[in-house]
DNA sequence: GACCGACTTGGACGTTTGCCCAAAACCATA
DNA sequence: TATGGTTTTGGGCAAACGTCCAAGTCGGTC
């Protein structure tokens, strides 16, 4: 069989999500085209539509693929953490290395508004924001916090990506001065009520 | 004088600028074109850069015109609640009218978005978030908040505003089961750390 | 009436876009 | 050396883009 052809195609392919999921983070989900990812990629113009059917297909793959990784490894390492108080705190100073600015912090972004209106990518990465929430309130069951775990996680990823965006605003804010409100969410302790007015 | 023109004029620029908000939700900061904004806005496509310099312009000075209102509204009706726990109360009962994917929401992460890659943009509504931030930690200060208000305060605008995300993902998520969390975290009494390893 | 400045019109410009396709290049097999 | 399938090439297409501008409209002053 050809499959050094295949391999080819191959390696081709992961030149092409790579370049991708770099240019939506430098010029944005709309202001990536096909002839900019086959520069970067090294390759011809017209690859682009032979290994994607559409742009669009390609870069909810090569974002997906990037968010997928990122997410989940980011979850993943949270629910080593011993305890809540000082997962977050963990939490925060990870969240550190992230100015806003960056390729990673951007991407992710970019995601998030594009979701808006490609119905399938909204999907997937409504797949993966609901498994990191999944992982996060099981493991803040499993560590005693008090309250609703559901509800906490949800607060958390959201404060989560909401820092992302506000770092963008303004580089300079400091996260892990922010670990007592977080700190004071994740409590362990009884200290909590159920419903109010 | 022509005042007859200069009022013209002056509405024209009003249409314009309504137009270029509800398309930036519509069709994405980087989707509007300075056509679909002049036929929207019932004028001719030259029209607009008779009145704006150049897209962008027209396109900051639209969003932030919206978002100054929207989030200065917010935050000065928080302000207005008697204390800290009824007001994320509110503040959730508030946010639930905002499904993630109406134009108000759409527009504000189009703004945030796009604020990664225009400076001018970036100040703007890093001023607005600034503000709405120190108002929110004066009036949880003014309430007998025990922890530290700045904190709390850039905690919680920076969950808001990824709720605001999440929404756009998973309209179902019921906002107001998530008051326990955000209660937690704006107590008024001592119950509080200042930091720790 | 002529005149003037503010505003509007609609088309023109050069560029870039997503997508397509006939032809060439490549590699393993026969 | 031929054959066949896979991958790559580079140009072509119609459409849309931001910006510009000469001509035209409008209301108010001489």
């Amino acid at each position: 069989m050809a499959e050094a052809s295949a391999d080819r195609g191959r390696t081709t392919r992961q030149r092409l999500l790579g370049a991708a999921a770099a240019l939506i983070a430098e010029a944005g989900w709309g202001g990536v085209s096909t002839r900019m990812v086959a520069e970067r990629a090294g390759v011809a113009p017209g690859v682009v539509h032979y290994h994607f059917a559409s742009l669009p297909d390609l870069l909810i793959a090569a974002s997906t693929g990037v968010a997928r990784a990122m997410l989940e490894e980011l979850a993943g390492r949270l629910a080593e953490q011993p305890d809540p108080e000082t997962g977050v705190e963990w939490l925060l100073g990870e969240l550190s290395r992230y100015t806003g600015t960056d390729p990673a912090s951007l991407l992710i972004v970019e995601m998030y508004l594009a979701a808006a209106r490609l119905p399938e990518l909204r999907d997937l990465l409504h797949e993966i924001v609901a498994d990191s929430r999944a992982r996060i309130a099981s493991w803040l069951r499993d560590r005693g916090h008090a309250g609703d775990a559901e509800a906490t996680a949800a607060v958390l990823v959201a404060a989560v990506d909401g820092l992302v965006l506000h770092r963008g605003l303004d580089p300079g804010l400091d996260l892990t001065a922010l670990a007592g409100p977080l700190r004071a969410m994740v409590r362990t302790d009884g200290h909590e009520e159920g419903s109010g007015t």
